[in-house]
DNA sequence: TTGCTCCTCACGTCACGTGAGGTGGC
DNA sequence: TTGCTCCTCACGTCACGTGAGGTGGC
């Protein structure tokens, strides 16, 4: 029979964690004497102590820790429940091999510029979206070819869409096909409801992006092509190759001022490198 | 100008995060409707959201992106911090990679055997302490050599170190130097204080450990041989090398029943395995 | 009137750490 | 009386999730 103080010594934890430990019936005292409250332990609870202390280390709960202690599981369901946390410990692994990865790349920024970088690229998943769209070709990728047809793209959708009776979401949407001689310019607005059959657009489901780099621009349209070469330059020295069309999503777009307040966000698809 | 809604949406975060880092001060809407209290937030907030938001997923406190962002350090300050998040995430890896092997010796264990371990083996450092120790020969180390040397050790220590003035602390150790024809036993009381000179023991300070698998054992004495023998197996297939002398930690010795009630903790003290 | 978006409390989470204030036996 | 060990509340941690209960404008 130990005091609490002994028990917490050998057992190398704390006084506070027996008391929580019995507060919560994970290890309850073999004596507590009635008057004083003083509790009792016994040596083969120590036994039991290092039981949880060794699976608390492993991650698990205190209260999957009395799970797996109590006998109330069959050998399947340890199984299974150490085999959920060997996952977990997998992905967490993974997860802060890409943080310590993301803490480095900063690291080498502020080394080589001094400064934190600012253009906050996000690496983020792109959910799949119903869409009515039209598109036009362009001469190639500068603003002055793409920024013209989008316009008119975009005007006419403005109006054709909204009287056909589907209901239209913000924020609109622009992506492009690279067929080599020429630019394939989509504008689309995302919508919901059913549509006036043979309408002078289309209705498409847009796919999602399982991964893509993202970032926001404020300014001028015309500065958008340099703020795609950033991320692509981000994904190379990442280790990304970039998979699929880029798309630009329009935030904000207040009419009055041309285009300097705009507020777009740039999507281009990763995946990882082919070796 | 955006809703609360709008921003969470495009900014991918629950407009409850957004109320939180208003309240703590790390992203004020730039405007506040004084009746209703609505939050309005503007296009260029966006960015900070996302610098806010990738600072998080690298594993920082919001009162440290709160200090990343707001220039309140110097360049040489942020180095530091994240080569220190650096140095965190280094740790937590290994942490984590430990865990999962633990996780799977479990598994194997289960498939095995059926059943969870229930000897459980901790690894974990133990002090130094100054003891007053005897030591004497025994023949090999099976219990029927070392058994009879110990306890006489033990009984003459018992008599000779309260009469020399030392204060006596629980509790006591016993550890063995393997010399090959035959093993020396050291038996060992903790003790502080000051002894007179020219006593009939030794004082000395037994070394800590950095590294000791570690298992308490319950029974007769006579199966503390076979218990070794598990944890030394133990320290095999889990890739360590024993390093040095092994120790017993005599918890709990009841000295009605013989041994059978004792509580001995074993310590077997373990390095990384050279090549 | 119904829906929609927004608001402000305020409790709950998880495993304890850390006092505050008090007791019982040497 | 002083020290020592032990006790029971009860707040704080961290970054929100989750109601509860209510408001303002279409």
């Amino acid at each position: 029979m130990f005091g609490i103080g002994d028990f917490a010594r050998f057992g190398r934890v704390s006084v506070r964690m027996l008391r929580h430990y019995d507060q919560i019936g994970l290890l309850t005292p073999v004596e507590v004497d009635p008057s004083t409250g003083y509790r009792f332990y016994s040596a083969d609870q120590l036994a039991r102590l290092n039981r949880i202390v060794a699976l608390k280390d492993l991650g698990f709960t205190l209260q999957q820790v009395a799970a797996l202690l109590d006998d109330r599981l069959t050998v399947d369901q340890m199984r299974g429940m150490l085999q959920l946390r060997r996952a977990q410990l997998a992905n967490q692994l993974a997860a802060d091999n890409a943080r310590l990865a993301g803490v480095e790349a900063r690291l080498r920024r502020i080394e080589k510029e001094g400064v934190m970088p600012d253009n906050e690229i996000i690496v983020k998943s792109v959910e799949a979206t119903r869409v009515a769209e039209l598109s036009d070709f362009a001469a190639d990728f500068g603003d002055e070819a793409i920024g013209p047809v989008l316009t008119e793209l975009f005007e006419r959708l403005d109006k054709l869409v909204p009287e056909s009776g589907l209901v239209v979401h913000e924020p609109s949407i622009a992506y492009y096909e690279d067929l080599g001689d020429r630019v394939r310019c989509h504008a689309a607005l995302q919508v919901s409801g059913t549509a006036s059959p043979a309408s002078l657009f289309e209705v498409v489901e847009l796919a999602g992006i399982p991964r893509a780099a993202t970032m926001v621009h404020r300014g001028p349209l015309a500065d958008l092509g340099p703020a795609f070469d950033v991320l692509g330059r981000w994904a190379d020295e990442n280790g990304y190759a970039v998979t699929c069309p880029i798309r630009e999503v329009y935030l904000h777009c207040p009419p009055e001022h041309d285009s300097d307040e705009w507020v777009v966000e740039l999507q281009l698809p990763i995946g990882p490198r082919e070796a």
